[in-house]
DNA sequence: CTAGAATCGGGACGGGCATCCCGCTTTGCC
DNA sequence: GGCAAAGCGGGATGCCCGTCCCGATTCTAG
């Protein structure tokens, strides 16, 4: 439809401010923002915004997608060069601070399913990330193993939502869930 | 308005069974029920509950109320016979367990706001109470002096929004914010 | 420069919901 | 038993929002 080469110049040039306008709102206050919102800030029509990306979802798919994309890079970067149990918070903390840096992405992940099924499979990505670094990090005995995915989820929710430091709370999350935490 | 009384029996019977089916609900699956659902299980017209309560808020304040008023006087009760340390985590979990045999509870305690506010109108300063044992705490030495009150609030919302096993992530939440942790 | 097609703007539409209103029913006192 | 008055039901109203549509506008190939 809006082939980055066919499509008219002006086309174009809408659906690139579109996104960006959408990027900084949902960011700053979140996803309940209205659609006619952001057309406005736009200084599109709802008409056009809703061309480009039919439903409001689809908006969000485009912004958040390639976020989560990055992280999922930054998490097989981590998996090959670090041990796991470093792997492992390394990426708990730069999905907190992403979150922390992007309303819009923590309330997705304070939604336990969306995050899932979010686009075609850039969440579903993430995810799987973050539960092999887990496994891998409890195995290698640097995670306590008796939490499970979905405490790490809740915890790394908790922690981006947060709008003060984030280093007092990091530091007590990963303290808890060190290994050396559950054995005294 | 409503008194208890003086209002006709009907009126006050009413009254009990929107307040027992609100409750219900809204603990099962939170506050984004429409209040048409709720007369419809009640078996009362939506004019009905509207009369009782006036606004959809003022439904889930005594609702809440009540129960944030029993938490209140357990955090007193707590504060008066057990040491700080013992008494802030004892209140911590009863938060959390109260949040997560309650949708509508957990939803209100991850909106720092609007929590503070309902419990003022209710009479129950339990965020108050909760600082109060985080402060003595982190005087005994129980807990870690660097988290902050909202870091509380937020590991909380985050215990109580989990649906598997608490144990798990209270230990983790609990180990963390322990002094021992901070100290290595 | 021009024509025709792609794109635009923003109003129309529909659905969901809280709240209000009013004709009818029930209650409780005499 | 009868009659105010209190209370009831649920439809009407108003608001918010996402999505769709179409006459007006802008672009670009020739």
């Amino acid at each position: 439809m809006t082939d980055e080469r066919t499509a008219r110049s002006d086309a174009r040039r809408n659906r690139a401010r579109v996104l960006e306008v959408a990027a900084e709102v949902f960011a700053a206050e979140g996803f309940s923002v209205p659609v006619h919102e952001i057309a406005r800030r736009a200084g599109v029509g709802t008409g056009t915004v809703s061309r480009h990306f039919p439903t409001k979802e689809d908006l969000l798919t485009a912004i958040v997608g390639a976020r989560l994309a990055d992280l999922t890079a930054e998490a097989d970067e981590l998996a090959r060069r670090e041990d796991p149990g470093t792997a492992f918070f390394a990426l708990f903390t730069a999905f907190v601070r992403a979150g922390a840096a992007d309303c819009g992405l923590a309330e997705l992940a304070g939604a336990d399913r969306r995050l899932d099924e979010l686009g075609e499979r850039a969440g579903a990505d993430l995810c799987g990330r973050l539960q092999e670094l887990l496994a891998a990090a409890q195995e290698s005995g640097a995670v306590r193993p008796d939490v499970g995915y979905s405490d790490v989820r809740a915890l790394i929710s908790a922690c981006m939502a947060r709008k003060d430091p984030l280093e007092p709370i990091l530091a007590v999350v990963a303290d808890g869930l060190s290994a050396r935490s559950s054995t005294r």
